[in-house]
RNA sequence: GGGAGCAUAGCUCAGCUGGGAGAGCAUCUGCCUUACAAGCAGAGGGUCACAGGUUCGAGCCCUGGUGUUCCCACCA
């Protein structure tokens, strides 16, 4: 006989058996052409991070479907690894530095990156640590990271590949200026904030006349940087200022007034400044229109040099002396206040600086078109269904994107410059010599690509690509089901596509598995800097990784955010504790050997429960098809808590105190049997507990997660048998909420006779009943003949049991009960009989329904005759 | 300005292609019934946000507005 402690300790198994995996290599997967492959690529968290919430749920969602895939004989591969996240991480090493006294030009590029590296060794191992800590089956053996070799060689693949197709430029452009993180950043990692501002009023005097004209902005310190003015071409007020000149106040430009229909009559002034330098609408009318371009500020946002007294001025503290200072020579005509948004860096939520400058761009139309084309003939899926309009909104209005980055950490820029010709070579190896001018002279771009163009290669970068020779390239993509949250389809998800569809020629997964943010118990988004962070490993420490998984995927449906409380952790902790009680009462029977297998014979109940267990395993599977973790997960806990605990075990331990060994052992066999295919359909919700009991079991080997995934049979199937019992079950509760009304203790046990059409069944059942409804000397009988008004009575579907309660009997009581469920069925009757009676109903409604309706009317009738049967016996 | 999600028991949420509303937690009552008090048995609690419509039949489909959350755009 096995002990196993009182209480399940998650502490004390889930380290131990995660090193037994790894140990035996279950994560590792080899191409086996036998099966049909199956996988996953984990979304590379950022060296950066520690692991939070967002990362439990993402990465347990996919542990579940790689662990049900693997055992339902799929070749299952789930890749791991993490991202260099180059501006994040350059921002925490140059944060890091500022505390030494020191800045990246002090130290230079080189010692840099050595320390950039250093950070990269330390924490790409503690966020894998972490990621342990949940259970994760990927295989570590195949870990990769987003700067690796390999993902090195696809980046400069790629580049070049697209450099010679055109579809990648270099460009003197506006971009989005970060002042600072000092580097340009793309489209996507603008974030908008609204902000209460101001819209100032300043009237420009025109160059040789009395006349102002007058404009609006909310940015008086980009005036420096003015080169137009723009009106709308309709605009009567204007039309004779139009090929004049204005002059700019503080400045003394000229700036010429000409006419744009960007421009909205009814918009402030009506008149706009054009400051092509630092606006983006500026610059695109500018370009129309020939306008000069004046930058006015540095990178880090004070003013340029040649601003005059703003020189090295923030642009804030600029903005305050340009206003005095219009104000003070009567420039400024009106100040009103004004709520408008204003773009941020999504990493460290500073305002933006549109900027002139030269960068590199991917060219996305030709891009887009066949990655939509993907989605819209359902190469790709997205789960659920409705975020492809926002994939497909964003893909048909890109614009191109901004790759390079000021940055170091990161992909160096595959292009050198001849510094004698002024020749750009993009090649995947560094040149020697200038193939224009032969020179040597070549200098390497400075910068590096955005983050995400090495993340967009991932699903094959990892697979080996770009050698297309790669046996793993060519059995495991396109990959099956990526697995992610919605706030990054635009970053990833959309590049991802695009890139495989170019690169590959097959966009990389079948699936996007789309899920939501993890928020706080009163639905606020969990957040660093509002604290309201739950550490997922506390969470472990305390309760046991089992019980946050679970959590997290019965908590989650696809697309919807989920709030974690503590309290469902421990709901789902007292789950596994429920399992791990009925496993070990199932072992604590268990003495010395038994045969494996189901038993020759089965008892009605045997085939009840294993009937049971086989609709579960067809339904908890076709959750899992569908995506729907947290209804398969339910399944499997309804089943183990509600039919094993509350039912089978109850209903064995009656065979179980049998002397003759063979009865013991066909229950202890049916026991063994149900639980193995119970822990098997919680196994990928709830790894640790389920593989701890069911190395505990006898005639187990190896181990659960490689095991095979119970399938429905037809061989298990017993219809009779669970509606038998089912029955039986009906009349033990009704008689056990009579008994619970009555204030009868448990050991108090009534005589009780049952009169049902069923006898046959409910005498194969007779201990059950015994058990359930709490009687003894229990009598089955056809008519029941005794004196009623001795007897409470109970009436379900297909039978009525009389309890004689004695002097306990209260005749008002009891005739006010029974005319309450008279009450009751006479409604039925009524709703169902007027169904019936509807002809539309009768006409219309399919067969199946009209049938059952019948059905239900037959029963309903039944009950309440006998209902009437026992009232009057009772008067 | 455009778009999307959500609205079901006190709380958190399920509810498949339309066929008489569910779970967990919380509350109340009674039980240490020899696997489990992190448990067992029972009970109460919902005009499925609102108004229309389609249908024999609507929590589910359609229309309209309400509240709420989010995404995109960014007219100075």
């Amino acid at each position: 006989m096995k002990e196993l402690e009182k209480i399940y300790n998650p502490k004390r198994v889930e380290d131990k058996i995660y090193s037994m995996w790894l140990e035996n290599k279950y994560f590792h997967t080899e191409i086996d052409k036998t099966k049909k492959p199956y996988t996953i690529m984990m979304p590379p968290p950022n060296i950066t991070g520690q692991l939070h919430m967002g990362h439990a749920l993402d990465n347990t969602l996919q542990d579940i479907f790689i662990r049900y895939k693997r055992m339902a004989g799929y070749c299952a591969l789930w890749v791991p690894g993490t991202d260099h996240a180059s501006i994040a991480t350059e921002a925490k090493i140059v944060e890091a530095m500022a505390k030494e006294g020191l800045t990246k030009e002090m130290i230079g590029r080189e010692a840099f990156l050595e320390r950039a590296w250093d950070w990269k060794e330390k924490y790409a191992g503690r966020i894998v640590e972490q990621l342990k800590k949940m259970g994760v089956s990927c295989d570590w053996d195949r870990e990769r990271f987003t700067m690796d070799e390999g993902c090195s060689e696809a980046v400069k693949e790629v580049f070049v590949n697209l450099y010679n197709k055109g579809l990648i430029y270099q460009g003197e452009r506006l971009v989005n200026w970060c002042p600072h993180c000092l580097t340009s950043i793309s489209d996507a990692e603008v974030e908008f904030e609204e902000q209460d501002g101001s819209l100032w009023h300043i009237r420009y005097p025109i160059k040789d006349s009395d006349e102002f004209i007058t404009v609006a902005t909310t940015r008086p310190e980009t005036m420096l940087g003015d080169s137009g003015i723009c009106v709308a071409p309709d605009d009567e007020r204007y039309t004779h200022l139009i090929g004049k000149f204005a002059i700019l106040p503080l400045v003394g430009r000229e700036l010429p007034i000409f006419a744009d229909s960007y421009v909205e009559k009814e918009f402030g002034s009506g008149a706009v400044k054009m400051t092509p330098a630092h606006d983006p609408n500026d610059f695109e009318v500018g370009s129309r229109h020939g306008l000069e371009i004046i930058k006015c500020m540095n990178d880090d946002a004070t003013m340029a040099e040649d601003t005059g007294k703003y020189a090295g001025m923030d642009r804030f503290a600029a903005r305050k002396a340009i206003v005095k200072d219009l104000e003070e020579q009567g420039y400024l005509v009106k100040v009103e206040p004004y709520k408008h948004n204003v773009g941020t860096c999504y990493r460290c939520h500073n305002t933006i600086e549109p900027m002139i400058s030269k960068q590199w761009f991917v060219k996305m139309e030709p891009l887009a078109k066949p990655a939509i084309e993907a989605v819209r003939s359902g190469e790709t899926k997205f789960v659920p269904e409705r975020f492809d309009k926002i994939y497909f909104h964003w893909m048909e209005n890109i614009k191109d994107w901004c790759i390079s980055r000021q940055l170091w950490w990161g992909h160096r820029i595959p292009a050198w410059y001849c510094q004698e010709c002024g020749e750009i070579i993009v090649a995947k190896e560094e040149p020697t010599v200038c193939p224009k001018c032969g020179c040597t002279h070549l200098v390497q771009d400075e910068d590096t690509l955005d983050t995400w163009f090495s993340s967009a290669l991932w699903p094959f970068s990892t697979l080996g690509w770009p050698n297309e020779d790669s046996e793993d390239l060519k059995f495991f993509y396109p990959t099956s089901t990526l697995v992610t949250g919605y706030d990054i389809i635009f970053f990833w998800v959309a590049r991802m596509i695009f890139s495989g569809v170019e690169h590959m020629g097959k966009t990389p997964f079948d699936t996007v598995l789309i899920h939501g943010i993890v928020r706080d118990a009163n639905g606020v988004k969990m957040s660093k800097s509002l604290g309201n962070g739950i550490d997922p490993l506390e969470v472990i420490d305390q309760y046991g990784a089992d019980a946050l998984r679970y959590t997290l995927a019965t908590g989650s449906s696809a697309g919807n955010d989920t709030r974690y409380s503590d309290e469902k952790v421990k709901a789902s902790r007292n789950f596994a504790n429920k399992l791990w009680n009925a496993a070990r009462f199932i072992l604590m029977n268990i003495d010395g050997e038994i045969p494996a297998g189901l038993p020759e014979k089965l008892e009605q109940e045997d085939k009840w429960i294993l009937s049971a267990l086989n609709n579960t395993a067809k339904a908890a599977t076709e959750n899992l098809e569908n995506f729907d973790q947290g209804l398969a997960a339910q399944k499997a806990y309804d089943f183990i808590w509600d039919q094993i605990c509350d039912r089978y075990i109850e209903i064995a331990k009656t065979r179980l105190n049998s002397d003759d060994i063979e009865t013991k052992h066909n229950v202890l066999r049916v026991l063994v049997y149900v639980m193995n295919g119970a822990l098997k359909l919680l196994h990928p919700f709830m790894p640790f507990i389920t593989e701890e009991i069911y190395q505990a079991l006898p005639n187990n080997e190896g181990s659960i997660m490689v095991s095979a995934w119970p399938e429905y049979t037809e061989e298990l199937n017993f219809e009779k048998e669970e509606k038998s019992l089912d029955r039986i079950f009906a009349l033990a509760k009704e008689i056990r909420a009579l008994r619970a009304q009555l204030g009868a203790h448990p050991t108090n046990k009534t005589h009780l006779i049952i009169e049902t059409p069923h006898g046959d069944d409910f005498q194969q059942g007779l201990v059950f009943v015994e058990k359930f409804a709490f009687s003894k000397e229990t009598q089955i009988v056809e008519k029941f003949e005794g004196d009623a008004k001795l007897y409470s009575q109970i009436v379900v579907e297909g039978a009525r049991a009389f309890i004689p309660t004695g002097d306990l009997v209260d005749k008002e009581k009891e005739t006010a009960r029974l005319n309450k469920e008279l009450a009751a069925v006479e409604k039925d009757i009524k709703i169902i009989s007027g169904k019936l009676n509807n002809a539309g109903f009768m006409a219309k409604a399919p067969q199946a329904v009209v049938e059952q309706e019948k059905a239900k009317l037959e029963n309903a009738n039944n009950k309440k005759a006998k209902i009437l049967e026992s009232l009057e016996a009772l008067n």
